[in-house]
DNA sequence: AAAATATATTTAGCTAAGTAAATATATTTC
DNA sequence: GAAATATATTTACTTAGCTAAATATATTTT
């Protein structure tokens, strides 16, 4: 294999790893925070809205929000189509949320501190053009 | 979440995605090819070679060679150390090998045609610094 | 040689992604 | 307004990674 995907391949599992790692304290995965961060930044979304923004297939999103639901990190209303389900942030998640972002802002600045702002963006630039 | 780490990970599934349709004509999986193109190179492995190698866990490792083991893809036989199983390539694998190298060479050219050689070298060393 | 430790593999069970097809409700077309 | 089509969600099942603990065989220590 090209060593460029295999790189790529190894990093992102290595970094979704120290993630699952970094939430653990919260009692939270990856994925799961992920879609916490998402409702949180929107206010209140439908799971469409949530599949369609993360770009992810919709039963992903269909289980992952049920186990939150389950954890007591999100409430689920009807909304005015009867198709649609809104999801929105416990009270539990609303008091959590700042002390979790932290944790991951500081892991996250951890993980590029090897790079200055410029090659952060000329990786996401490179990054970009693979497709 | 830091927009290089959301870039990447979409990056990466979405390969990942495109590779499985890719040998979805070959009957074959991504980390199933993975582990074939692995043990292909280096004659014949054991699991824990294979694991060591990608960079996996064991337990991932013993159910994708049962896997190929069922489909026809690899044989196994016992090492001398009583403990160990190697894993070579089939007959058919074999013979099927060098084609399926030649999709996936194909698909990851033309994954890497918007970067030049330069770009290419100098993406996977700033992947690197990421740690 | 027996006990303790190490190594190779497996089993069980979890998250996390995917596809295909079913179900329920809305919207559009005839 | 009934039929056809579209949209939102769910169900069932697959690959693909992980951890923790079990099992079998080797190796080292005492």
């Amino acid at each position: 294999m090209n060593p460029l995907f295999h790189e790529l391949f190894q990093k992102s599992r290595y970094l979704t790893n120290e993630i699952n790692l970094t939430l653990k304290k919260h009692n939270l995965y990856a994925s799961q925070w992920t879609v916490l961060y998402c409702i949180q930044k929107h206010g209140e979304m439908s799971l469409t809205q949530i599949w369609k923004y993360l770009n992810v297939e919709a039963p992903t999103i269909t289980r992952t929000v049920y186990r939150l639901v389950e954890l007591g990190w999100v409430d689920i209303r009807p909304g005015k189509d009867r198709r649609e389900k809104i999801v929105h942030l416990s009270e539990k998640a609303s008091q959590d949320f700042q002390t979790i972002k932290d944790s991951i802002f500081e892991f996250e600045n951890r993980m590029v501190a090897g790079l200055t702002k410029e090659e952060e963006a000329i990786f996401i630039e490179l990054l970009r053009k693979i497709k």
